[in-house]
DNA sequence: ATAACAATTCGATAATTATAGAAATGTAAA
DNA sequence: TTTACATTTCTATAATTATCGAATTGTTAT
């Protein structure tokens, strides 16, 4: 894994609504059953309350840097957390 | 560890140039016995090629999210990670 | 004390970006 | 095929920041 690639995960994660939105669709992952339609932007800007189009940018900087995989579901998008990569991210924090 | 000191650690690396330097000294770290002269300032500048002003301003945000201490040694400025927050940093991306 | 070197602060600039409102696009139901 | 709702794109703006040159401060040796 580059420099690269980690500091743009790194970004990634470096703004708190932009954190908190991956939180947020990590929880989401958590609980539900997939049929649910869970962690949708709507859903996470009435938690947030951050316009639409702020987490529709947001959802696509954590896209880029490959930590969520987004899909659209009817009207919806349905995203869910990259766990490889963010592994990868985590064993570039491993030091020794 | 709430978000808002794990996204200034995000941030303090989310830079590839800082992120550079953060690793450098990490190396540092390794190889030196600690009596040596190594990780300051100057031999960074030497190495990754930014000027000294940039140099310190990244040297004093990485220091300010806790990723590293620095300590004057007489002319020179010997740095080393702080394992604990790094850790730390380390156990926020454990999601499961 | 002064010269030499290392690091920081100051001041300025260019680039990036978080955010929102307005408009556009996609999707499903009526 | 309208209507309604969800998401994205467009446009603009305010805020942040990476970077450097110049000036300053700190430290050591002469």
């Amino acid at each position: 894994m580059d420099t690269k690639k980690i500091t743009k995960m790194m970004k990634a994660l470096s703004n708190p609504n932009r954190f908190e939105i991956f939180m947020e669709i990590y929880k989401s992952n958590q609980q539900a059953n997939f049929e649910d339609e869970e962690c949708f932007v709507y859903d996470v800007m009435q938690r947030l309350n951050i316009g639409a189009p702020t987490i529709s940018h947001h959802l696509k900087e954590l896209s880029n840097a490959d930590l969520i995989i987004t899909e659209r579901r009817g009207k919806h998008i349905v995203a869910r957390v990259n766990e490889e990569t963010v592994s990868h991210l985590r064993d570039a924090l491993i030091l020794d």
